[in-house]
RNA sequence: GCCCGGGUGGCGUAAUGGCAGGCGCGGGGGACUUAAAAUCCCCUGGGGGCAACCCCAUGCGGGUUCGAGUCCCGCCCCGGGCACCA
């Protein structure tokens, strides 16, 4: 026996060695000119904080980069980039917190982020990395605005938001918690109305969810998107007054007009002053004066129903009485008309409402269990509705909604819950919206070629109450003369949301060499759509679908060859630390780079791999990362034992094993199922053990299978069996099925469905009941009563069904 | 309330309608060692039996089937998303 001891596996040795390779060799480069079989693979970039790199940001990226390094040995050349989201509240709040300006913290966190990346193994091209906040990069994003701009797909108008008197500053809606400011928790909220830009993706509501069909997307970011659209089918139906004033509502039940016993406008519905009756004007208004005071997060929760009688009434138009108007504010003007029918008989909040307000209750809808109202159900008949007494409610939607259309009451409609995309945001981090205002010519974009407006590295970027941004204070930026007419003008102060920015950055990664264009056409055609988009769900909604639509947008507007951006995307899981949500308060946030030090990334990389199904996440416990670093101790020494042995054929039973491991591991990979590929590699190095089969046709296969999870010691490991080059240049192992599959199999027996016993044959017997029989223990089972059935699955169990 | 996931050993997870428990962690025992670590070997769902074997067991209750962790119906619990959306 050889006694010879393998050299220690040294993982911080190996690492470094190859991560210096792979630079030095450019081998993460592929020719974007040149490519023969390109295959794009994106991961959702980060924003980097001032924490660092989190395990969040290394899952994600782990499992993206497995797939990529995958179908790179597969023979494509795989174009994997990275950029940072480095614009954005997020940056500008924590540099006020540490008072720096973001300018010059933002650069120092993408350094470390870019070498805990490195640190990571990530196949990463750093010749294509880009940065919101780059001048080279956001002038794109303002030609963007401004093509949407002149095609008419923005517009402005005044919104909602959120204002802190104390930072003196707006608000996300996350930064509001119970109507106080997250940061002054003695200061409340306010709301204030501003002129604010906005895209119209409402407008293509209807072909962002018709397209999802016939996406290849996870089902539950589909989920999550057709949910967010909210398309919902129902009737707008007029309802007239005597002062000739109309208010239309909208509903999704039509079927119940004949139970609409009032009506209900929102506080800020436009016609609530022209039906206010002048004794109740007074009331009315304060009404809406406190509605109004509301910030916009307190106002959306849940709570006990208030409002005002207007003192004027309108015409039912299917029963043709007259129903009181109010005014109340769980009636939302952003959604519908901002005006509903109320049928309390058939919605819980209306019922709510006209049991405290003492309204009438009809009931037009009965069901078969003569339920208490309300009565919420589509499965009911309708009662009390003159000639439509007795039809179900479902058949009752189209033949009402005819009705009233022939009465000019009405027609079919189709409602979604999203909203317009209000991209404006009074900070100071973000782009500058490329826009002048001159009071003759109005808003005007700032010309192509005068792109980028850069942002001023001003110093006192902090903002004041003015609720202006503080650029407004820079007098030399802020007056321009008009593009158009010359006339002393003034740019807009206000920044793009960040979502704008990272709403196109995979269009410019493949480009990102290309100064005056946003993006390269021949580029793109070979590089686009985006072959493998990998991310979590928490931006299921927001970055994905605004992505989509500006994609759609620029498709239309003739700047790209495709309207979906991403041809596959997989949602990945949550990771949780030892059952527990991961948080700064808990104590209990992985931190990659201890992880990395103490075990290497590799048995970081397999770890993060192995705990769970990739698509559903994980619990992330210290003591399994020992697991994954006894694997590669062992692949280790597997390959030291067969770069020091005879070439030889691997035993039989290895063989076997290996052929049903490389089938396995292949549909796993691809499937994203690297939890089981990696517990296939294992057992199959198992089997290489307990057989004694180290040897190198054994081994190579083994190393190839493993180099997407762990890249480093694959590497190494190439080397060390003798061969030339990267492993990532190595072809990945064919399936040979003729050598994976048993010439003898296990039979089971059973009795009744109960295992009885178990029999060795060979593959392929026609007539089990004899052998099985046979069996003592079967015999027994059967003995004294007679087999009625016998049910028999080739190679795999006989059933003998007994009495 | 609505929409997605999920509930299997002490733990993380695995199982085209066909042997429930593969892989890994943890635990127990043994070998090596002056000793420990590392490594290697064996055992490891519960109960009964000297044993052959038998019974119970995949959140709960029903059902379909020769056969159900897997399919169907009705619940319960956990995680996530949306939420006064008419």
């Amino acid at each position: 026996m050889d006694e010879r001891k393998p050299p220690l596996y040294d993982p911080q040795a190996v690492e470094a060695r190859w991560q210096a390779h792979w630079a030095a060799k450019r081998t993460n480069e592929p020719d974007l000119d040149g490519a023969e079989r390109p295959f794009y693979t994106l991961m959702m970039y980060p924003y980097p904080s001032a924490e660092g790199l989190h395990v969040g940001n290394v899952y994600a990226f782990t499992g993206a980069d497995v797939y990529g390094r995958f179908r790179r040995l597969r023979g494509e050349s795989v174009f994997e980039p990275m950029g940072f989201d480095a614009f954005g509240i997020h940056s500008e709040n924590y540099a006020l917190s540490v008072n720096r300006n973001p300018a010059e913290l933002i650069p120092e966190n993408i350094n470390r982020f870019r070498t805990q990346l490195k640190r990571m193994g990530l196949m990463l091209d750093w010749s294509h990395e880009l940065s919101t906040t780059d001048p080279d990069y956001y002038r794109w994003t303002q030609w963007i605005f401004v093509k949407l701009l002149k095609a008419g797909l923005a517009y402005r108008k005044k919104a909602a938001v959120n204002w802190c008197p104390e930072c003196k500053t707006v608000l996300a809606n996350e930064q509001v918690i119970d109507g106080y400011c997250e940061r002054h928790l003695q200061t409340r909220v306010e709301l204030r109305f501003l002129e604010q830009w906005f895209f119209r993706i409402t407008d293509s509501a209807e072909r962002l969810l018709a397209n999802l069909d016939s996406l290849d997307w996870s089902e539950s970011t589909k989920a999550l998107q057709r949910n967010w659209i909210g398309r919902s089918e129902g009737a707008e139906i007029v309802f007239g007054t005597p002062m000739g004033t109309e208010i239309r509502v909208f509903t999704t039940r039509p079927d119940t007009v004949f139970g609409a016993t009032y009506l209900v406008l929102s506080p800020e519905h436009p016609l609530v002053d022209a039906v206010t009756a002048a004794e109740e004007r007074a009331k009315v208004n304060a009404y809406r004066r406190a509605a109004a005071g509301q910030d916009i997060v307190s106002r959306r929760i849940a709570k006990d129903k208030t409002g005002v009688f207007t003192g004027s009434y309108a015409r039912n138009p299917a029963t043709r009485e007259t129903v009181p108007i109010w005014v109340a504010d769980y009636v939302l003007m952003e959604y519908g008309t901002g005006a509903i029918m109320a049928v309390p008989a058939h919605d819980e909040r209306d019922f709510e409402f006209a049991t405290k307000f003492g309204l009438p209750v009809r009931q037009v809808v009965r069901d078969e269990a003569n339920s208490p109202l309300p009565i919420i159900t589509w499965d009911g008949v309708l009662t009390a509705s003159e000639r439509f007494d007795g039809q179900p409610c479902r058949e009752a939607v189209p033949a009402i909604t005819a009705w009233l259309e022939e009465e000019g009451a009405g027609a079919a409609r189709v409602q979604y819950r999203l909203h317009d995309w209000c991209i404006s945001r009074q900070r100071f981090w973000g782009p500058p919206i490329p826009v002048i205002y001159c009071r003759a010519c109005g808003p005007v974009p700032v010309p192509e070629d005068d792109l980028p407006v850069e942002l001023p590295l001003i110093e006192d970027f902090r903002p004041d109450d003015t609720g202006v941004s503080p650029l407004a204070r820079h007098e030399e930026w802020y007056f321009v003369p008009c593009p158009s007419c010359g006339a002393k003008a003034r740019r807009e102060t206000d920044v793009s949301d960040t979502f704008l920015d990272s709403a196109w950055y995979f269009l410019r990664y493949p480009s990102t060499d290309f100064d005056d264009r946003p993006w390269d056409s021949a580029r793109t055609r070979r590089w686009l759509p985006v072959d493998m988009y990998i991310g979590g769900n928490e931006h299921a909604v927001l970055h994905l679908l605004y992505s989509r639509w500006v994609t759609m947008a620029l498709h239309d507007l003739g700047h790209l060859p495709f309207a979906e951006p991403y041809r596959r995307f997989r949602a990945h899981g949550l990771i949780v630390k030892a059952g527990a949500k991961m948080s700064k308060s808990r104590g209990n946030v992985v931190i990659p780079d201890e992880y990395v030090a103490k075990w290497g990334a590799d048995a970081f990389r397999i770890y993060l791999m192995f705990l769970g199904p990739y698509q559903e996440g994980g619990d992330f416990r210290d003591e399994g990362i020992a697991g994954a670093r006894r694997f590669l101790d062992k692949v280790w020494a597997a390959v030291d034992e067969a770069a020091h042995r005879e070439a030889e054929e691997p035993p039989k039973p290895v063989l076997k094993k290996l052929h049903q491991t490389i089938a396995k591991v292949t549909e796993d990979i691809e499937e994203l199922h690297y939890n089981t590929a990696i517990a296939a590699a294992m057992e199959y190095l198992n089997t290489v053990r307990e057989h004694g089969g180290a040897v190198q046709a054994a081994v190579d296969p083994l190393i190839i299978m493993i180099a997407p999870l762990a890249p480093h010691i694959a590497e190494e490991c190439w080397a060390t069996l003798g061969h030339e080059g990267s492993v990532f240049d190595a072809r990945w192992p064919e399936a040979d099925r003729a050598l994976a599959i048993e010439d003898t199999v296990e039979l089971v027996v059973q009795v009744n469905g109960r295992v009885r016993g178990r029999l060795h044959v060979s593959r392929g017997i026609a007539e089990p009941e004899a052998v099985t029989l046979a069996r003592e223990n079967v015999q027994r089972h059967v003995e004294g009563r007679t087999v009625r059935r016998t049910i028999y699955v080739p190679d795999r169990l006989v059933n003998l069904v007994v009495e």
